[in-house]
DNA sequence: GTCTATAGTTTGATAGAC
DNA sequence: GTCTATCAAACTATAGAC
């Protein structure tokens, strides 16, 4: 299987390597020496590898999100009715994002990337297959509201706590299960699905 | 009235100066020589307010947030009913998240910071009085869901649209009005307040 | 109180040996 | 294909004149 790669194992290794650290210190953080480093290469290999640091961070986030895109897909089976298939996401998504702290770090430097041109060939690879799976769920609920909005508010409720896991620890009324994915999974199924309406009698 | 603030006046116009700087581009993304040239000072000059880099960025952020989140709680009026004031909170919020890109954006910084004993002194000053603000609001609706975690899914379906704005321009689906703080706020007061309870008959 | 000058380090990137 | 050696620039921070 890996001698299909041939010479470009060279640079997934590197890639690999690299996404723990770019997740962490983001773009202006981390220097060619600190992958250089981490990869056991001199900074003058790194750059037969990749000639700008840019076209090395943007291999390295599209590397990180190829995979886990399409895998949250996979697991949906369109036998399942839209409902059932919105739960299993919901709670598919709340895994990843509990396991994956990288994939999330990496989200969060994109929408805060500051090169506009960087950061759009960026969307694409991280954003885009995620927001596409949701919305072809919630146009599938037919619900009342605008699927592009819905489908926001479905992966905020979702990641972002997770995106936010270090300090939600400082906030009054923390507990450890607050971190759980199947229970957070629950929490926003439940909000979705009833909503708040023991109250709207009060307009 | 500026009288009262004295010699420090010179430390306020340099932190003011310097909120959109760290905004845009975060701790790592600035330089001291940056600060120094949107002030019209000499690095040297920088120094002599501000011994640290990280003195100044602390000072910074603390100081782009004092006003913000009291602010939002002052609109409040204890006469109107929970369900109102939660109602009233949620578009402020998102008036607040549409006009000031800055504030959002040192949010974000926030979070990602990877520094942290920098990172929790940073999150006293940010989050701490929204998240108490909207807490105690949800602790009067005295609903079904765990007040930790419904607090943080509102805050986040309001912010978080906001604070992904460019990137949400390339999704499929996206209209100029979904950034419009009112349609915002109306969608997520809508989901809160109904869910998706026309289809809860799927299980 | 603010400056010039500069130290000492780290950065992204290159040239050329092997 | 990977190295040593090195560059020019940018970085945080300090010393000391005015």
């Amino acid at each position: 299987m890996d001698q299909f790669i041939g010479k470009g194992g060279k640079r997934e290794e590197i890639m690999e390597l690299s996404v723990p650290l770019f997740a962490v210190f983001g773009y202006d953080g981390v220097s060619m020496r600190d992958v250089a480093a981490v990869c056991g290469l001199t900074p003058a290999a790194l750059y037969y590898h990749f000639s700008h640091k840019e076209d090395l961070y943007l291999e390295v986030v599209a590397h990180a999100f190829r995979e886990k895109s399409a895998a949250l897909l996979i697991k949906l089976k369109d036998s399942d009715s839209p409902w059932v298939q919105l739960e299993n996401f919901i709670t598919n998504l709340a895994h990843l994002a509990a396991k994956d702290e990288d994939f999330l770090r990496l989200m969060q430097w994109v929408r805060l990337d500051s090169e506009e041109m960087r950061q759009q060939k960026l969307v694409t690879h991280v954003f885009k297959d995620l927001f596409l799976a949701v919305h072809a769920l919630v146009a599938k609920l037919n619900s009342r509201y605008d699927p592009y909005m819905l489908s926001m508010s479905i992966i905020h409720l979702v990641l972002i706590p997770f995106e936010g896991k270090k300090i939600r620890k400082f906030m009054p009324g923390y507990r450890p299960e607050h971190d759980q994915p199947d229970v957070l999974a629950r929490h926003v199924i439940d909000l979705l699905r009833m909503g708040l309406f023991e109250y709207r009698t009060s307009d």
